[in-house]
DNA sequence: TATATTTGTATCGCATACGATATAATCTTA
DNA sequence: TAAGATTATATCGTATGCGATACAAATATA
């Protein structure tokens, strides 16, 4: 019973397991971010800049496989909060150098606690710790293949 | 060397790579779906309707994950293409029903191209068909896992 | 059976994503 | 070194996502 049309069946779709994945761990995320006030996109810049403190709207873009019409909005909102500040740079007057307020590295003592409890919701009899290893693994190859090709157009 | 907040580089996330690889993923789709003038969310819906045909708005969230904040729009997109028909049961006059026109119907033979062509974007030496099945079988028992924990709240 | 609760859609507001395009600064190169 | 190409951001328009809320229809229950 080889089905014509079998290969467009949702099951049977590499893509949406990602998807759906992806949102679902964001609204996980949701309510311990809101405590932050920041959106999940905000937390990844956060991540970005608590690991780097000075990096440029470009440095943050390829950390995060985003360009300048998602974080430029993105960035001038958390300046409006006060955590970052955004300066041209003055060797290379094209570029925006993003750094952390006082503010914004403060927050980073409030978010350590985050990762264990993101973790917590991961942890379930029916996945293996090993299983999770082994997906980690995987999807960071996936990514750095799409990325080689959307690159190549 | 056991950093204070190793936990929360970006290397260590599990959520970044499932955001990013979603989003790479979606790209890859976007110029065959450009061909028939869907965005990909668009073309999930078409999938679940290829697939069933006739559904309520509910139906397709259950299926996709999405709310009717997100579908009702959407949806009404597809029906100012033509592709799709919406129309209040008659039995349950909270439910709208969506079925597939005509138009909707033909689009199938020409999507029925897509997958394979997505697959060779992701044929690489670096992962073996082996190792997608696995992470495909990991990656919905991660969505039935936070699916349900979200479910509770 | 009248009222309370639940269910199915829809609306609103805000924050992404992202293609297309604009602009200024820098770099290349003839 | 002047013109053309490239680079780094920004702007604009459209389409999601999603929390909060509204509303009518259906269901449950006292």
């Amino acid at each position: 019973m080889e089905e014509q049309f079998a290969k467009l069946h949702l099951q049977n779709q590499l893509c949406f397991p990602l998807y759906a994945a992806s949102r679902l761990t964001t609204q996980i995320y949701g309510p311990f971010l809101k405590e932050l006030d920041l959106t999940y996109p905000q937390y990844l810049v956060m991540l970005v800049l608590w690991e780097h403190q000075v990096q440029t709207v470009n440095q943050i873009g390829n950390r995060l496989l985003l360009e300048s019409n998602t974080l430029t909005p993105l960035l001038k909102r958390l300046e409006q909060k006060k955590l970052i500040s955004r300066m041209r740079s003055e060797t290379d007057e094209r570029s925006v150098i993003i750094r952390l307020t006082d503010r914004g590295h403060l927050l980073q003592t409030r978010a350590v606690e985050i990762p264990d409890k993101i973790i917590n919701s991961f942890k379930d009899h029916s996945i293996t710790e090993q299983e999770i290893v082994l997906f980690m693994h995987t999807i960071k190859k996936v990514i750095s293949l799409l990325s080689n090709q959307l690159q190549m157009n």
